[in-house]
DNA sequence: TGAAAGTATCAGCACATGCTGACATCAGTC
DNA sequence: GACTGATGTCAGCATGTGCTGATACTTTCA
């Protein structure tokens, strides 16, 4: 059986500033005000890209003190990459398997 | 060293649509008939989809008369898969990593 | 050769989504 | 308690992107 591919979870990687953020934070833990200095993004529009990642799972919050850390959560990813192998595989294994011409 | 995760690629797949296409190409190899009628889509659209996939190297081409069989590419959605579990063990590895605060 | 079917391309429209500035909120510091 | 800095929220605007109808191209078949 396929598990099919969590949508939300691949579009909320698909934007390239939250690429660019998720890559960041593969690295090590870092708040918004990191995130301002590395990407040269409005802290605003960048409050809007952790937003979307926070609700899909990708990322959690840490507060401490007036600071917010953010910090990947790697199941996240590691789910879609299994999904993503399965998809791969189970194309592999019907490549040769053709539906005849209507 | 971290491989970058090919931005084009994702966004490929991250269309609701084009996630569907490509669940389905995964089972067996199709034509755009097929594919209408699994979809309920509209030709033309299909059509546009497909050559989003296309150009990104997801899905390829063999005409047969006066069909065209789309057919998954395995290698590139490995590789999409691949690239993401190596971003998940770099954020595992870099959970306890924290940039202090500025 | 003409008709029919499958597919691709194009222009126009509509909606979604990202970006920004203004403002609100909260924690720490004086 | 007032101030400052970090962060989140909201409304408005602009750009992108998907959807559609019209149309062209190609192949097959009569």
């Amino acid at each position: 059986m396929l598990t099919s591919v969590d949508a939300d979870l691949i579009r909320a990687l698909a934007d390239p500033l939250r690429l660019r953020i998720v890559t960041l934070l593969a690295k090590e833990t870092l708040c918004t005000t990191h995130l301002v200095e590395e990407t040269g993004a409005k802290q605003t529009n960048l409050s809007n890209h952790l937003k979307v990642l926070r609700e899909a799972g990708v990322v959690e919050t840490e507060p401490c003190g007036r600071f917010t850390y953010y910090r990947l959560r790697p199941d996240a990813i590691a789910r879609l990459a299994g999904q993503l192998a399965e998809l791969a595989d189970s194309a592999r294994s019907a490549a040769d398997r053709k539906r005849t011409c209507p």
